[in-house]
DNA sequence: ATAACTCCCGAAAACGTTTTCGTGTTAAGA
DNA sequence: TCTTAACACGAAAACGTTTTCGGGAGTTAT
């Protein structure tokens, strides 16, 4: 990089000090106007630009907030980030994000350099490995710090911050609901392991439907799918039992089922309809389309942001942990 | 946030100079080794870490990367982003991405504040409007300024820095020989604007096959979707001539007209072969699922910031620009 | 006893800014 | 002629760190 000009090289080179040379550019009433335009032609002439290190070095603020994120290949927390950059951007922030990789090092390593004064605040969504291991000593350290701190989606209630999450249990209700409604009366689910708790949110919802419709809730009825094997395999399972429907965790698995499901030459919707879980560009080209739960992703982004900023912003003030609930709705398409 | 302890406070605190704080910290033999365990004890109960902004200042080194994209709520662009954190992140480096939204003040404004000593290099795909315009005089002045930079997949011959590409006229070729292979004489091709380079680069591929097939290569087969405008409605058009396959530009375009040839009781594969571009989740996980051609974007990810930390660490050797080009290939699926 | 050397440590500069305070010059007012 | 005020600028501190250099105290060798 060729050495970048500065305050000093412009003093040196016009024989002032540094000081004016600062307010020259700063358009100060204390220096004369002939010294002002000689400095700011100079600058002009040679691109001058102040270096952003040093001043978030002198004010103490970086106006860069930190985003640390299980996963990027993923609709939903790319729509996230595209929330958060928005936000950001509308309030004169950067971001800057990382990637944990559901990894707890790589969370851990990422909290770790982004919280040591590089950004003004952060927005986490928590590894799943993490969640498994309930070790949450790196957030807390955080909260103890006192630097600004915004969870998404996957939350846990210890850490004392603010939050913004989906309501997964009135989802997974009202995507059961909305089957029931087309007649349907053996509803499966595909669901994930329990430790994911948006799994067992939703499961909670799809339960409280069948309960209220007087439906069989039998337990064969959920099929946890394990990541670490077969997906498609496992889901293909789904189809043993005699069922109308299928609610799906998630879009991949909506998806799958109908791939199997055409293989076995039931019809969708009209042998069994399926609904999914993350709108996303699965659900909304494939044919037939699907129905989906829609997530707003954008909008939590957007939401999480303005809690940070806020927070940043209004330091000193301590207010209380504050929680977000963003509703979800349903997107009916093809498949149900 | 709490006001976080430095190195002076601890100087102080223990009645000893910063520089032996810093240097006790560092473990240099200059110290004994009592004021040593005096000194990290301290640092270590109040959980001391050292401020980045003050190290990456003196440093004159951020070990941080720029990343500007165009958009993120992709496949093609968040598989990048994740080839670019991993390769990073082997070597140490941290990624701040930011987006244009395929604007070009934004493109400007980002680049901008990043190149303001906030980071050590830059990976950049341009915005649409950029490229409309023809306007890289932010890009040239970056290239001025002898900053590191790797343009990807959106690049501009007349920026003299790293780039990584996609063969763009190669892949064009092999999805069009292998409609071919399967017997299709009459391939339509759904293609986007011109300005957009790889359109065009994929409609040369394309042409050359037909031509070397001895194939109609009729101007009405390639139909421009105006992205501006209902694109389903100008998909459905492909179908007005005589086809029995179908090169579209990208996976959405794929989709969608799989979607209207079912409403149209065209069947795919039968009747109509369909190969698409982008290997996403939509190809994937669409019945039937799509052939298309995969852009291996992580790999083009790990290209490009290996490129520039190879520039950013041996800065001063001047080396030429290099371009490295990313073949993709088929993979083939239901739908051909 | 003096020279030389080792061991520990501190002062100061450097990275690039901004800002407070002080100061010298000039012009105006008494 | 003396005081006062306005004007234009510079010195220095501050943000937090590392590193070079120098020096005092104690020890060893001559």
């Amino acid at each position: 990089m060729k050495r970048k000009i500065t305050i000093k090289t412009i003093a040196k080179e016009l024989g002032v000090s540094t000081s004016t040379v600062s307010k020259a550019l700063r358009d100060s009433h204390e220096i004369s106007i002939e010294t002002k335009e000689r400095i700011k032609a100079y600058a002009d002439y040679y691109n001058y630009k102040p270096n952003n290190l040093a001043l978030q070095l002198r004010n103490q603020k970086t106006m860069v907030i930190g985003v640390i994120l299980p996963k990027i290949v993923h609709h939903f927390f790319s729509t996230v980030i595209k929330g958060i950059e928005a936000g950001a951007t509308k309030k004169g922030y950067h971001i800057m994000v990382c990637f944990s990789n559901e990894s707890h090092k790589s969370e851990v390593d990422n909290l770790k350099v982004l919280s040591n004064g590089s950004v003004d605040g952060l927005i986490v969504s928590i590894a799943k490995e993490t969640l498994e291991n309930k070790d949450f000593k790196h957030l807390h350290g955080l909260v103890e710090e006192e630097i600004p701190l915004v969870l998404f989606d996957r939350v846990q209630d210890s850490i004392l911050c603010d939050k913004v999450v989906v309501d997964d249990v009135g989802a997974g209700y009202k995507a059961t609901q909305h089957l029931v409604s087309q007649g349907r009366k053996k509803i499966a689910m595909l669901s994930t392991k329990e430790h994911i708790s948006v799994g067992s949110l939703r499961r909670q919802g799809y339960m409280k439907s069948l309960k209220e419709n007087k439906l069989d809730s039998n337990e064969n009825h959920v099929l946890e799918i394990d990541a670490s094997e077969d997906e498609k395999e496992q889901i293909s399972h789904v189809f043993d039992q005699e069922i109308d429907a299928i609610f799906a965790v998630n879009e991949i698995y909506a998806a799958m089922a109908i791939q199997v499901a055409k293989e076995k030459k039931i019809r969708v919707p009209e042998d069994v309809a399926v609904v999914g879980f993350t709108d996303g560009l699965i659900s909304e080209y494939s044919s037939p389309s699907i129905t989906a739960v829609v997530q707003h992703g954008f909008t939590m982004g957007e939401q999480a942001v303005e809690l940070l900023i806020d927070r940043i912003e209004n330091e000193g003030d301590s207010l209380p942990p504050r929680t977000k609930v963003i509703s979800s709705n349903l997107n009916v398409r093809e498949s149900s």
